[in-house]
DNA sequence: TGTACATCAGTGAACGCGCGTTCACTGATGTAC
DNA sequence: TGTACATCAGTGAACGCGCGTTCACTGATGTAC
């Protein structure tokens, strides 16, 4: 790759950042100027358009990588399973440490999956959709080999990850004792939600 | 109450009836500007100063009616359950009523409780939490009355509230038949949770 | 009831501001020969 | 390796726009006597 195209990336790299750098609590993405993530970057406002056609379209760059942390969390948390047990217990804390680690990417996503901007939301809509899939694989799978099949998982694992992406969205701006709070809430919400589809699902038709 | 004082109350809501009408999947609170939701309403920008000393005053305003219509949302789920029974599925289809009857206003309360604006989510959070102390009022006489105490009531209505709450967002730009297949998975997403939460309780210590 | 004065919801002109976007440009990097 | 030309990331000036807010005002309604 030639020293042109690198340092076009570097650029590219530095507004996406500086955009991810604003987003808080009291900033969303709706509220940033293309000036200023721009003046962030440390570029002229008219330069911002060698990178991208408008502001819009660095976000969904951003949503791209939110998934790609998605994915990432989701290994991660197999992977742990594997060798811990405690399938819930393990993906909450898994969970929360993505979270932390990529605080503004997931504001991003928390926020803009409600949000106003209809290619948004479609973008994350279906990362989430993935991600929601895959854990219905996993829970049929698990229940399978505990020879209690699971008529419902898609539906279980749209109740937990809804729950578990709320509670997250509070969890972007709490204390670590909140947090710990929060995180043994969802462990037993989720529990309950699991322990209750067995019965259902038991006594169903 | 004197005709000036009449007509300025005519105003006042011309000016919040303005700002919820442009509400919409695509517009949120934020989006609006003072002297949109003056032309709208009718009235000169300078005007709007006469009622309210920001924007934010009159969104918070309509916040306190997101909250009345909650309140009464829950006292005729009530009255309703007293009659047909069927809790659960009782209070999802009024929910489900009210959410299509105030829709932009449920609008306002769900978008913003995740929303930009500290005001906004402190207040809607009240709101909220106000709804959720009552319900689990409600879930732990109903459990008490069929002799089977519920530990966690708060944590549990907690989570069907967060459950109810997503799934209205989704319904409030749905289809007909969209809505009802969320109603559906709603009742049983709420039954897995209540069944389930009595097993944590009767397994838990 | 009539008169004189006070109140105050609504007004229109004016302001400065940050915004997104266009344009013609510069000059370093890349490429062809 | 050296030269001539092409590419293209980054620039600065300029534009028109809608915004929130101020100000001094108007004239209908309300009040005191």
């Amino acid at each position: 790759m030639s020293a042109r195209a690198e340092q076009k990336l570097r650029t590219r790299r530095a507004l996406m950042d500086a955009a991810l750098a604003q987003l808080s609590a009291d900033r969303g993405f709706g509220s940033l100027s293309l000036r200023e993530v721009a003046r962030e970057a440390g570029i002229a406002p008219t330069s911002f358009y060698r990178h991208f056609s408008e502001l819009d379209e660095l976000g969904l760059a951003l949503v791209d990588e939110g998934g790609v942390a998605l994915r990432q969390l989701m290994r991660q948390a197999r992977k742990r399973i594997a060798r811990n047990g405690s399938a819930i217990s393990t993906s909450v804390d898994t969970f929360m440490e993505y979270l932390g680690n990529n605080s503004n990417l997931f504001r991003l996503m928390l926020r803009e999956s409600t949000g106003v901007s209809k290619p948004f939301r479609t973008a994350i809509k279906a990362e989430i959709d993935h991600f929601v899939t895959e854990l219905a694989a996993d829970l049929a799978r698990i229940a399978d080999e505990e020879n209690r099949p699971l008529s419902d998982s898609k539906l279980v694992a749209d109740a937990m990850v809804t729950l578990v992406f709320n509670q997250g969205a509070e969890a972007l701006d709490a204390t670590p004792p909140e947090k710990e709070a929060l995180k043994d809430k969802l462990k037993t919400e989720l529990r309950m939600i699991l322990v209750g589809s067995r019965t259902i699902a038991r006594h169903k038709r």
